[in-house]
DNA sequence: AATTAAATTGCAATCGATTGCAGATATAAA
DNA sequence: TTTATATCTGCAATCGATTGCAATTTAATT
């Protein structure tokens, strides 16, 4: 029946009696062919069932209209959300995405930065594992001037576009919310401080706190990997201080979460003993008992923007590049966990 | 400087004085090769900063190594459980995933997979929409034997691997699980019946009642797109009836929830005066107040089965392929909702 | 040493679309 | 009618890796 499976543009052409680049160059719309040609090109293709190779023409262009995001772990409602947002602008101007997740393995974010890489997406949008301290794998990309953009946990030393929360400013509002409602004796649960955002959290709630002239004392900080199993022992722990906390900022929901669950068992009430407040808005904080003060962090609109700017780049990739970080606003979210009943 | 940016089998070869063929045979450890001109081509390679052009590749030998997945939202922890199986078993078998969401919409679903199609994944993995009733497009690829697994929500008429919770046994589970804590009036709160998981749902909903010999009120029984305003208008509508439900199987935990807030809101105490159970285990359930009985969904597997597969059925695309359903259990989780305090 | 078999390597075509440049046709101006 | 100018179309090379088949080298056997 049928020879070839595809129908290719020099099918097309044999058919009408052309050249298989005016096939092409009608097909791509390019101004130079006459109307009625294309108009004819586009129907018989349409009759004959064409379909573009798209391979061929990836080969051909050395584009593949395709953006790789990695980033450590799709299952989390943040990360999700990004791609989410990602996914969107994407989609509507005409790019595929193609997503990794590291699982905060450095080895494993490698290859897949390496993979992406040698499959020539067309650039790369990168929330960085905790464990990576070493960039050449990224290096890859921006020696190359492929367009690169970090999100949420990035590289300060790369030069490339950066899409961040506020995360000194959300620390600064979640502890001086907590010194707001009375408390004193403000204990933080942080995470790795290899990780530009933790620090940040850390450094808006020192900031805070010497504003309104309270002593930072390190026993009142811990920082670990900010899962169930770690908020659970960072509480114990903090409980066996001689001067216990009154209020704790967490650096995410998870590990508030797990305060206020191994404090309700101790019969430590919430908010009325300690005050608590989480980050990032997870979707569980809404709906917990007692709800969740936290930070939210806007994270479709932070994918948006990043798939914005990647693609700007790939269109533009001559022109000079003049590389922004973009900070996005948090905000405080207060619910019950915080705030002392009157 | 460099006159080509990217080195090619034939600058190695050249530089070797061989043959291209020899070199692409090397380096794509075909045994045809002797170990000494392999390690040769090897170390040469890598001193020469080779990367093999996967475009060029992928072009000749009609394979792209991705696979595309097509499902509602991302960002929904379900969704991003399955998309995290299926991204582990991918990329340890070298194949990258390119994930695209339909929201729900026809339209877009249709363009998704007409898209994919073009760009010649060598497979599909979807999860349909809510408001697909016409599958012209899935045909795209069953027509041309293209590998395709569906998950959760499948279509039966379409002859393919299909990857579902049992449904109906978790329904009935929900539901013999409420009559058996005292509840009689047991109202279901559901999806669109096009969509099988919810028929299916259903189906166990009303088997278990029969069994228990309690009758079937259809003013008991609703049916809509399973969010949080539904809910809340769903269990609106329940309470004016004139026998009031004493229990409810919800479809999803997020109406479930709906239920609870605004029961809550009303006095209504559950579990005291109603017993709920929902469905999918969302990550709120086990920590909301009351914490949410709940039929659990093993995304994650699902996820590497589906890829598993997938990846099976593309790699031996000529053999004639015994089509299965492969059902995953489910499991209750009884937690407070529907537990009447002793 | 000659013959045969086995193990390696090379030749050259191929995948399908794109694109610079040349050639052809149509239109306008002289 | 001839010449000049736009417009349009076609030729042919190209992208880089893969692969069937032919050619060559090496090893084994007589």
């Amino acid at each position: 029946m049928e020879k070839h499976s595809e129908t290719t543009i020099h099918d097309i052409a044999k058919k009408l009696n052309i050249a298989a680049s005016t096939v092409s160059r009608a097909l791509n719309n390019n101004p130079i062919i006459s109307e009625p040609t294309r108009k004819l090109i586009e129907k018989t293709a349409k009759e004959m069932g064409y379909r573009p190779n798209i391979m061929a023409a990836n080969f051909r262009t050395k584009r593949t209209n395709t953006i790789g995001v990695v980033l450590p772990l799709i299952n989390r409602h943040f990360f999700s959300s990004v791609i989410s947002g990602i996914e969107e602008i994407a989609y509507n101007r005409g790019f595929a995405v193609s997503i990794s997740q590291s699982n905060d393995n450095f080895e494993k974010e490698t290859k897949i930065v390496q993979s992406l890489f040698s499959n020539r997406v067309d650039g790369i949008i990168i929330s960085i594992g905790m464990q990576t301290t070493n960039f050449d794998h990224i290096k890859l990309f921006t020696e190359r001037q492929l367009p690169l953009v970090f999100f949420d946990r990035v590289v300060q030393e790369i030069d490339a576009h950066k899409i961040v929360v506020d995360d000194y400013r959300g620390g600064f509002k979640a502890t001086e919310h907590l010194i707001k409602q009375g408390g004193k004796n403000i204990a933080h649960i942080g995470g790795p401080l290899n990780v530009n955002i933790y620090q940040d959290r850390l450094s808006g709630y020192k900031d805070a706190m010497q504003k309104a002239g309270l002593p930072i004392d390190e026993s009142m900080l811990i920082h670990n990997s900010l899962n169930r199993a770690d908020g659970t022992n960072a509480i114990k722990k903090l409980m066996q201080n001689k001067t216990k906390p009154d209020a704790i900022f967490c650096a995410n929901d998870t590990t508030a979460l797990s305060a206020i669950i191994y404090l309700r068992q101790k019969g430590i009430k919430v908010p009325d003993d300690i005050l608590i407040v989480g980050f990032s808005n997870e979707p569980f904080s809404e709906v917990v008992t007692p709800s969740i003060s936290t930070i939210k962090q806007p994270g479709f609109e932070m994918g948006k923007k990043a798939a914005d700017l990647l693609i700007r780049q790939i269109k533009q990739k001559d022109k000079e590049i003049r590389h922004q970080t973009f900070v996005m606003p948090t905000e405080l979210i207060i619910r019950e966990s915080s705030v002392r009943k009157g």
